[in-house]
DNA sequence: TACATAAGAATAG
DNA sequence: CTATTCTTATGTA
Protein backbone atom coordinates (compact mmCIF):
# COMPACT_ATOMS: atom_id res chain seq x y z
CA UNK A 1 0.00 0.00 0.00
CA UNK A 2 1.50 3.27 -1.35
CA UNK A 3 1.95 5.74 1.31
CA UNK A 4 0.24 9.21 0.04
CA UNK A 5 1.18 12.68 0.52
CA UNK A 6 -0.80 15.84 -0.15
CA UNK A 7 0.91 18.71 -1.76
CA UNK A 8 0.45 22.41 -2.94
CA UNK A 9 2.46 24.94 -4.02
CA UNK A 10 2.52 28.50 -2.54
CA UNK A 11 4.13 32.05 -3.64
CA UNK A 12 6.01 33.99 -1.37
CA UNK A 13 8.03 37.08 -2.66
CA UNK A 14 11.62 35.39 -3.35
CA UNK A 15 9.89 32.11 -5.15
CA UNK A 16 7.46 29.51 -4.74
CA UNK A 17 7.52 26.83 -1.69
CA UNK A 18 6.58 23.02 -2.29
CA UNK A 19 4.12 21.80 0.31
CA UNK A 20 3.38 18.08 1.24
CA UNK A 21 2.07 16.53 4.28
CA UNK A 22 1.25 12.64 4.98
CA UNK A 23 -1.90 11.76 7.28
CA UNK A 24 0.33 12.15 10.16
CA UNK A 25 1.71 15.35 9.57
CA UNK A 26 3.84 18.10 7.67
CA UNK A 27 6.49 15.92 5.81
CA UNK A 28 8.17 18.41 3.49
CA UNK A 29 8.80 21.36 2.93
CA UNK A 30 11.17 22.89 -0.03
CA UNK A 31 12.04 26.24 -1.72
CA UNK A 32 11.66 25.46 -5.38
CA UNK A 33 14.68 27.93 -7.41
CA UNK A 34 13.78 26.63 -11.12
CA UNK A 35 11.79 23.45 -12.78
CA UNK A 36 14.53 21.48 -11.66
CA UNK A 37 14.26 21.34 -8.77
CA UNK A 38 10.16 20.49 -8.95
CA UNK A 39 11.48 17.38 -10.64
CA UNK A 40 14.01 16.20 -8.36
CA UNK A 41 11.24 16.78 -5.41
CA UNK A 42 8.76 14.33 -8.02
CA UNK A 43 12.14 12.15 -8.19
CA UNK A 44 12.56 11.55 -4.22
CA UNK A 45 8.78 10.81 -4.07
CA UNK A 46 9.07 8.26 -6.91
CA UNK A 47 11.88 6.44 -5.76
CA UNK A 48 10.51 6.34 -2.30
CA UNK A 49 6.78 4.83 -3.47
CA UNK A 50 5.05 7.62 -2.34
CA UNK A 51 2.10 9.12 -4.06
CA UNK A 52 1.77 12.46 -4.89
CA UNK A 53 -1.43 14.14 -5.03
CA UNK A 54 -2.36 17.96 -5.66
CA UNK A 55 -4.56 18.52 -2.69
CA UNK A 56 -5.10 22.65 -1.72
CA UNK A 57 -7.83 21.84 0.82
CA UNK A 58 -6.16 19.37 3.11
CA UNK A 59 -3.16 21.93 3.54
CA UNK A 60 -5.67 25.16 4.45
CA UNK A 61 -4.19 25.29 7.76
CA UNK A 62 -0.20 25.38 6.89
CA UNK A 63 -1.12 27.51 3.84
CA UNK A 64 -2.58 30.02 6.51
CA UNK A 65 0.31 29.48 8.81
CA UNK A 66 3.03 30.34 6.10
CA UNK A 67 1.21 32.92 4.76
CA UNK A 68 1.15 34.75 8.05
CA UNK A 69 4.24 34.09 8.20
CA UNK A 70 5.83 36.27 5.13
CA UNK A 71 3.50 38.92 6.28
CA UNK A 72 6.23 39.42 9.27
CA UNK A 73 4.10 37.89 11.75
CA UNK A 74 5.38 35.90 14.78
CA UNK A 75 4.31 32.45 13.95
CA UNK A 76 4.98 29.75 15.68
CA UNK A 77 5.45 26.24 14.01
CA UNK A 78 6.13 23.98 17.04
CA UNK A 79 2.79 22.49 17.59
CA UNK A 80 2.04 21.93 13.57
CA UNK A 81 2.35 18.03 13.76
CA UNK A 82 4.94 16.59 11.38
CA UNK A 83 6.28 13.22 9.72
CA UNK A 84 9.87 12.77 8.62
CA UNK A 85 10.02 10.67 6.29
CA UNK A 86 13.66 10.74 5.95
CA UNK A 87 16.48 11.02 7.69
CA UNK A 88 18.56 9.29 10.20
CA UNK A 89 17.91 9.09 14.06
CA UNK A 90 20.42 11.61 14.87
CA UNK A 91 19.37 14.08 12.02
CA UNK A 92 15.85 13.78 13.18
CA UNK A 93 17.75 14.56 17.02
CA UNK A 94 19.15 17.71 15.31
CA UNK A 95 15.96 18.76 13.79
CA UNK A 96 13.53 18.64 16.56
CA UNK A 97 16.20 20.40 18.76
CA UNK A 98 16.44 22.60 15.85
CA UNK A 99 12.41 23.29 16.24
CA UNK A 100 12.39 24.43 19.76
CA UNK A 101 14.57 28.35 18.62
CA UNK A 102 12.15 31.05 19.39
CA UNK A 103 10.91 32.84 16.12
CA UNK A 104 13.29 36.05 16.15
CA UNK A 105 16.22 34.17 18.30
CA UNK A 106 19.38 32.80 16.23
CA UNK A 107 21.72 30.14 18.12
CA UNK A 108 25.01 28.64 16.79
CA UNK A 109 25.49 25.48 16.06
CA UNK A 110 27.56 24.91 19.07
CA UNK A 111 24.39 25.49 21.26
CA UNK A 112 22.76 22.31 19.18
CA UNK A 113 25.56 20.33 19.79
CA UNK A 114 26.15 21.18 23.78
CA UNK A 115 22.33 19.96 24.07
CA UNK A 116 23.32 16.73 22.21
CA UNK A 117 26.51 16.57 24.19
CA UNK A 118 28.85 16.22 21.79
CA UNK A 119 32.10 18.70 20.03
CA UNK A 120 31.12 17.44 16.13
CA UNK A 121 29.55 20.93 15.00
CA UNK A 122 30.10 19.82 11.91
CA UNK A 123 27.84 17.17 12.07
CA UNK A 124 25.25 19.78 13.13
CA UNK A 125 25.59 21.19 9.84
CA UNK A 126 25.35 18.17 7.70
CA UNK A 127 21.84 17.43 9.52
CA UNK A 128 20.47 20.45 8.96
CA UNK A 129 21.56 20.71 5.48
CA UNK A 130 19.42 17.81 5.20
CA UNK A 131 16.77 19.54 7.17
CA UNK A 132 13.10 18.40 5.03
CA UNK A 133 11.08 20.78 6.39
CA UNK A 134 12.32 24.68 5.94
CA UNK A 135 11.56 27.64 8.03
CA UNK A 136 8.58 24.79 9.88
CA UNK A 137 12.95 23.75 11.25
CA UNK A 138 14.27 27.33 11.50
CA UNK A 139 17.84 26.43 10.76
CA UNK A 140 17.71 29.97 9.33
CA UNK A 141 18.21 30.79 12.80
CA UNK A 142 21.64 29.01 13.39
CA UNK A 143 24.76 30.96 12.98
CA UNK A 144 27.76 30.18 13.14
CA UNK A 145 29.48 31.24 16.41
CA UNK A 146 31.40 34.53 15.30
CA UNK A 147 28.08 36.02 14.02
CA UNK A 148 28.73 34.94 10.43
CA UNK A 149 25.96 33.50 8.63
CA UNK A 150 27.48 30.25 7.60
CA UNK A 151 25.37 28.17 5.04
CA UNK A 152 22.35 27.52 3.99
CA UNK A 153 21.24 24.52 1.28
CA UNK A 154 18.66 26.67 -0.39
CA UNK A 155 21.02 29.80 -0.53
CA UNK A 156 21.92 32.43 1.79
CA UNK A 157 20.06 35.12 0.06
CA UNK A 158 16.81 33.37 1.27
CA UNK A 159 18.48 32.79 5.02
CA UNK A 160 19.17 36.40 5.07
CA UNK A 161 15.50 37.16 3.86
CA UNK A 162 14.49 34.82 6.49
CA UNK A 163 15.99 36.67 9.10
CA UNK A 164 15.62 40.22 8.24
CA UNK A 165 11.53 38.80 8.28
CA UNK A 166 11.58 38.05 11.75
CA UNK A 167 13.66 40.93 13.02
CA UNK A 168 10.35 43.15 11.18
CA UNK A 169 13.11 44.56 8.80
CA UNK A 170 11.52 43.39 5.53
CA UNK A 171 12.26 46.68 3.39
CA UNK A 172 14.39 45.90 0.94
C1' DT B 1 37.04 -1.30 7.18
C1' DA B 2 39.08 3.00 5.25
C1' DC B 3 38.78 7.44 3.57
C1' DA B 4 36.90 11.93 2.10
C1' DT B 5 33.47 15.34 3.08
C1' DA B 6 30.61 18.98 5.61
C1' DA B 7 25.99 25.01 6.53
C1' DG B 8 31.66 24.46 12.62
C1' DA B 9 34.98 26.01 16.38
C1' DA B 10 39.23 27.34 18.60
C1' DT B 11 43.70 28.88 18.19
C1' DA B 12 48.18 30.72 16.42
C1' DG B 13 50.56 33.86 13.41
C1' DC C 1 42.89 37.98 7.41
C1' DT C 2 44.95 32.73 6.61
C1' DA C 3 46.61 28.27 8.25
C1' DT C 4 46.22 24.45 11.34
C1' DT C 5 44.04 21.32 14.27
C1' DC C 6 40.10 19.21 16.57
C1' DT C 7 35.77 16.87 16.08
C1' DT C 8 31.85 13.57 14.41
C1' DA C 9 27.98 11.72 11.40
C1' DT C 10 27.60 10.39 6.80
C1' DG C 11 28.43 8.64 2.00
C1' DT C 12 31.21 6.02 -0.97
C1' DA C 13 34.08 2.13 -2.19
Amino acid sequence: MKKIFFYTILRFPLGEIFLAKSCRGLSFVQFIKDRAQLEKIAEFFKEKDFSLSLDESKLHQEKKLFYHYFKGEKEDFTSLPVDFISGTPYQRKVWQEARKIPFGKTQPYRFLAQKLNHKGYRSIGQALARNPLLIVIPCHRVLRSDGTLGGFSAGLELKKFLLRLERGENSN
